[in-house]
DNA sequence: TACCAGGTCCTCG
DNA sequence: CGAGGACATGGT
């Protein structure tokens, strides 16, 4: 079942590159900042004031906090593994997520993102979307760690399938299963039981 | 104009 | 535990 909806989601919208973002060992010139604040460096994140680092995420939202968050996250890696995500990422795929999630700032998405996205390392990324289509669908779990497990379960074990399969939900779920459901565009309407309740009037006995 | 985002933490019951 | 609020700018 999860595998076919990852099928016709990927016939419908395609591969969405989400990673990586850029070409190998570059940087992108708009995105990563630019050369005017040079903060792809560890250390120089955790020089910086609050405020300031503040003030160049601005744009992101909730850039106060992400502030000090990103903070964070740069002294447990300077202290515990010598600012070196290489050697942070040599670790146990479950020992790093519970470190992980143990640093202020890190909750499981991000830290299973960090374990994807930047380790590589096959984890599946579960979203406020991806919470909202499958249980549209008819899934019953609630909790982060159960519908991951769905995922995991249903799905080859693979880094590459579950980055793709995370963007092609995100696409789903940004453009299509809203908070208010557009079901006559969605690509998986087949599998879902909120469109049989909605498009299937029950009928009197 | 409202609503919501590629969340997380804290507080309260 | 689960729910609800705070954080805050930008996209649609």
């Amino acid at each position: 079942m999860i595998q076919e909806i990852y099928n016709e989601l990927y016939s419908s919208f395609g591969p969405q590159h989400w990673w990586p973002v850029t070409a190998e060992g570059k940087l992108h010139p708009e995105y990563s900042g630019g050369p005017k604040n040079n903060l792809i460096d560890i250390k120089k994140i955790i020089k910086i004031k609050n405020e300031k680092l503040a003030k160049i995420i601005k744009s992101s939202g909730y850039h106060n906090q992400k502030a000090k968050k990103l903070k964070n996250f740069c002294m447990f890696l300077s202290e515990n593994y010598g600012g070196k995500l290489n050697s942070l990422f040599k670790k146990d795929i479950n020992e790093l997520r519970s470190e992980l999630v143990s640093v202020n700032g890190i909750g499981p998405e991000t830290a299973d993102s960090i374990i994807l996205y930047a380790a590589k390392k096959p984890i599946f990324v579960i979203d406020a979307y991806t919470k909202r289509i499958i249980n549209r669908i008819g899934y019953k779990e609630s909790k982060y760690e159960e519908i991951q497990k769905l995922f995991m379960q249903s799905l080859p074990n693979s880094e590459k399938l579950f980055n793709e399969c995370h963007a092609l939900l995100v696409e789903l779920g940004k453009n299509i299963c809203k908070k208010s459901p557009l079901c006559s565009k969605c690509p998986i309407s087949a599998h879902c039981s909120y469109y049989k309740t909605i498009y299937t009037p029950k009928r009197e006995v």
